[in-house]
DNA sequence: CGACATTATGACACCGGTGTCAAAGTACAT
DNA sequence: ATGTACTTTGACACCGGTGTCATAATGTCG
């Protein structure tokens, strides 16, 4: 079976190379006739296009890569199915590379990974859509890119995210109405920018109920269920032990929930839990966590559709956007 | 800035372009005083050659794809990390492309994926990894792939798998030595080999402890939680209640450990429960789940690098292989 | 030192498309 | 019939590499 290429086509239809390579793009200038004797030709042989040799011409790949290094498994598949949703509808294809955002080896690392596949567009996930350094290097790379779920301010590159500080203020909110006073907070991993905010929600939301902020009650985790489990036992070897703890994902919420539970204490009833992005996990266990739903494929979603768009036409306005995090109420939380 | 190409380091190092290809391609027959100048060359040029014409002359992309329909995130990301690690040793790329198994459409999709982006191979995953049809698309297609973690017998494609029979067969095996007798078992998807396989483990174990099975102790699941929730209310419903429940995966078991806690039962004291696959979910609970661990990462590692090996050398042997799968015991199992 | 094998190098076609531009064809007004 | 504008088409260079083959340079041996 031989190859079907465009001077096969070409040759068995009776007309150029460039009359095939018009029908094939949908240009205008080609009479109706001929446009169908082609489009028989095409089907005849079942001719399929080179997307490498177009890629070489056109200078294009039509794939975009997904940068990522975060230990929540269903936060990197939302990700990426937000990513592959976009990148589907413009014909894009979805290329993954998780690498370590620590290390000189980072620039480095995306260098390669430029080199090895002309990518067209990159979207960064945090904590790659955090880092300053990243994002300098991409532009002096010239290789358009977006971000995601980022809070660090840089007006010339796309940025989709989700109003982090606002969802942490309305869950410390809910558990103050319930009536908890002493609320403890697991932070974030630190090189996301999203950990900040969170806490700052966190903080206003005391400052404005008129709790006092208790620096004993803040545990430092990353986001990880380890961490989570280090936090978990600080936090409920504390005396008084708080009535509630808002950890900053649901993976660490998780942690705490285990822990409390091996120790025999009843959740709601003897503590309060709380999560953040509406995890799988969080309608998983029982009790359900309260947490904030966080539009991770949304953000996604439309960061790729943008940065599409930014690619086939660089004078497209940069677009940013707040989307907005919503409160879920589950089991996990009561009055106290 | 110009675009640095293998025509401008050529006049630049005043040799032809031929030459370059060859330091580039560490081919022999190029003099030493030659090879170091073109290399001091790349170095002050810093340059890159473009992958996608290269791809282009050789008919290669050095881009695998990934193809898989899975509600288990954790096996997804587990699938991917493995086949990373086997891609970038040999600086391939992966490409995921997540599709439905059902439908006609299934063959046109994969068409399409492999239309819109040259891969040199594809990485099947259950439930495609068990799809004749697939399969024999992909043999008329001529493109190399190799199957994961399917019992589907075809010696001529390249396979890894783990022994899910034999773990199925430990496990029911482990729960009949703490004493129980009436032990409930949740199916997998109907469409995954390893369905089968796991049922017939659970069997076989029956079958020679001396224990009838019984029938109303099947519930038939898909993989997914919220299938193992329903599966779960009808085996917690029946009566008398059987004393263990063994579901063909972790997320399953979790809706069934979740479903129990609800329902006042205590796990392991009034009913055990274990799972398969040894999924992050089986320790982020508690208690944690009995289950089989499964090395997803390493069938796919594997996989994967037998896959670049047959792509590279057509000529190289089928590799098939059958990996251990290991009895975890946690808090979830306990004595009747 | 000449005959011959071996190594080093470059010219050129080629991979399969796209972009540019000129030429040919067609429509319509004068 | 002729001029003009517009549509349709193809020739050819080009994208940035690799493969083939001829030729030039070097090494080896009697």
């Amino acid at each position: 079976m031989k190859k079907v290429t465009i001077n096969s086509v070409a040759e068995y239809a009776g007309v150029s190379k460039k009359t095939v390579s018009r029908v094939l793009n949908n240009e205008p200038n080609v009479s109706p006739a001929t446009r169908e004797k082609v489009l028989k030709v095409f089907k005849e042989l079942d001719y399929k296009p080179n997307p490498i040799a177009r890629g070489l011409a056109r200078n294009k790949s039509f794939i975009i890569g997904c940068l990522y290094d975060n230990p929540s498994k269903s936060y990197i598949t939302r990700v990426q199915s937000g990513a592959l949703e976009a990148c589907h509808k413009f014909n894009y294809n979805l290329l993954i590379h998780p690498c370590e955002l620590r290390g000189d080896e980072l620039i480095h690392n995306v260098d390669q990974l430029l080199t090895t596949s002309r990518l067209d567009g990159l979207v960064l996930t945090p904590p790659f859509s955090d880092s300053q350094e990243l994002i300098d290097f991409l532009k002096t790379q010239n290789i358009p890119f977006a971000r995601v779920a980022s809070a660090l301010e840089d007006d010339t590159s796309i940025s989709v995210r989700s109003n982090d500080e606002q969802g942490a203020y309305e869950l410390t909110e809910h558990l103050i109405s319930l009536g908890h006073k002493e609320i403890a907070f697991i932070k974030g991993h630190q090189d996301h920018s999203a950990t900040e905010k969170r806490f700052s929600g966190y903080q206003n939301a005391l400052l404005n109920h008129g709790i006092e902020f208790n620096e004993d009650l803040v545990a430092q985790g990353n986001f990880s269920y380890h961490s989570g489990a280090d936090s978990a036992k600080q936090i409920l070897d504390l005396e008084p032990m708080p009535t509630a703890v808002f950890a900053s994902n649901d993976y660490m919420a998780a942690a705490v929930l285990k822990l409390a539970t091996q120790r025999q204490l009843r959740v709601p009833e003897d503590i309060s839990i709380a999560g953040f992005d509406n995890a799988p996990i969080a309608r998983h266990i029982w009790p359900g966590l309260t947490t904030i739903a966080q539009p991770v494929e949304e953000m996604t979603r439309q960061a790729v559709e943008q940065l599409i768009l930014q690619i086939s036409d660089p004078s497209t306005e940069v677009y940013q956007k707040v989307l907005e995090a919503k409160l879920i109420t589950r089991e996990s939380t009561a009055e106290k």
